[in-house]
DNA sequence: TCTGGGGTCCTCTCTCAA
DNA sequence: TCTGTTGAGAGAGGACCC
């Protein structure tokens, strides 16, 4: 039997603003976008009283709780402590699977000789994050990843009218008492179950995950298709047979950015889609990857999105190549209606140094991969802002995208949110 | 209420070649 | 030569996760 951990930091980016500035102990403090169209990044236990939740648009927070404080986020502190949170993870087993910033699962199996049974290595990670971050995490303990994620969210405090009511913190799924804790939990704890799929389960009775096990595979299969429907069932039973996986490989990267007014002349996008290649590439570089399929994605203001792709026999990495792909598939799309969100991805990606595809200047292109080399060393010395594409440049100076600005949507002004 | 950014995975459709 | 089948790969869109 395997001993598998999920440990979840709780209210990760708020607690953060609270251990740099203890002032904000005990109020309800709200992460996030802080313009007409930012979202929740992450909130206080305080601020979740009254009803505010993550992801959910900063003008609603506003009106339920209007006394919060709100604060546009630190990605970069962020990162560093998640930092600190993984090496931690790291000192009790090398399997370690960091699912995001705050959160990762552990195969505590073979480390149980050295640190004792499951429950109490739970215990000795939490004190430890605790001494050394400064920071609350809740824990869950099971046999598979799954059945650990919801112990952890079992473990972590809630918040109710009345007040926050701690969590016991640890949450130990015992074997053989698994489907007693999951048969009457609402389907939607089920991994993969969100509103569509949930609107599809309700039309079959299904509001528990006991009401799903209970149907037939078929049935099920028949409402969801085949792979959703096959791995909703066994997750309903209990089974997850995925194991810890500490080496995950990169899919794809991409930028996206959603701006503060809606854009509609043409010119604006194709320079937007070469900045946001730019900051991809410089992405891609630094992590010795390369992609053959590149894509634009395009929202508009009735928030309806289109998706444009093309795959070379080659990959790429460079800005200008990825940024000419990318304008020329703008290019092949209507921006009349009003451009709420660009983005800019690069996937079928693989490692190593790329063949750049001829770009149809008379610039050789191993003049351009020396020309991007140099740019990229001018950035490790002097900062990202240092150097850019021509079209880049105007009266605001160089903006190339960097990954974390701007990570919950645009400020009031349009402009970066400031750092602290 | 009016919906971010960065990802992964799945499904469907179309095209092309065998 | 024509038609039907099958499978792979690309492209587009959608659902979901943190």
């Amino acid at each position: 039997m395997n001993a598998i951990l999920h440990v979840d930091l709780d209210a990760f980016f708020a607690s953060v603003e609270v251990l740099d500035d203890p002032s904000l102990a005990g109020k309800p403090v709200i992460v996030g976008g802080l313009g007409a169209r930012g979202v929740v990044a992450a909130c206080t236990y305080e601020a979740r009283r009254f009803g505010v939740h993550s992801a959910m648009p900063s003008l609603r927070a506003r009106s339920l709780c209007p006394d919060a404080v709100f604060l546009p986020g630190r990605y970069d502190r962020y990162s560093e402590l998640s930092e600190q949170f993984h090496a931690v993870l790291q000192g009790f087993t090398p399997l370690v699977e960091g699912i995001s910033l705050d959160e990762a699962f552990l195969d505590v199996t073979g480390a149980e000789r050295l640190f004792g049974a499951a429950p109490g290595i739970a215990a000795q990670v939490r004190a430890r994050i605790r001494t050394e971050l400064g920071l609350e995490a809740s824990v869950g303990v099971a046999g598979t990843k799954f059945m650990a994620k919801l112990a952890s969210e079992a473990a972590k405090p809630t918040a109710t009218r009345a007040g926050v009511v701690p969590g016991p913190g640890v949450v130990v799924v015992e074997p053989g008492t698994e489907l007693a804790f999951l048969h009457p939990l609402p389907v939607q704890a089920l991994w993969g179950v969100g509103p569509a799929t949930l609107a599809r389960l309700v039309r079959f009775g299904v509001t528990t995950v006991g009401d799903l096990a209970a149907l037939p595979v078929a049935t099920v299969v028949g409402a969801l298709g085949p792979a959703a429907g096959r791995h909703l069932h066994e997750l309903a039973w209990a089974r997850d047979p995925r194991p810890v996986e500490p080496e995950r490989e990169v899919k794809s990267v991409s930028h996206e950015e959603t701006y503060a007014e809606d854009l509609f002349e043409r010119v604006d996008v194709e320079r937007e889609a070469v900045r946001l290649a730019e900051g991809v590439g410089v992405r891609l570089r630094r992590a010795g990857l390369a992609g053959r399929t590149v894509a634009i994605k395009v929202r508009y203001r009735d928030f309806s999105t289109i998706s444009r792709s093309v795959t070379f026999p080659e990959p790429v990495d460079t800005g200008v190549a990825i940024g000419r792909s990318a304008v020329e598939l703008v290019g092949a799309v209507d921006v009349s209606p009003g451009v709420r969100l660009l983005g800019v991805g690069v996937s079928n990606l693989a490692v190593g140094a790329s063949r750049q595809l001829s770009l149809g200047l008379d610039e050789p292109d191993d003049g351009w991969q020396k020309a991007t080399g140099a740019v990229d060393r001018i950035r490790e010395r002097f900062g990202d802002r240092a150097v850019g594409p021509a079209a880049q440049v105007g009266p605001g100076g160089l903006h190339p995208k960097r990954r974390g600005s701007a990570p919950w949507g645009p400020s009031p002004s349009g402009e970066a949110p400031p750092r602290r």
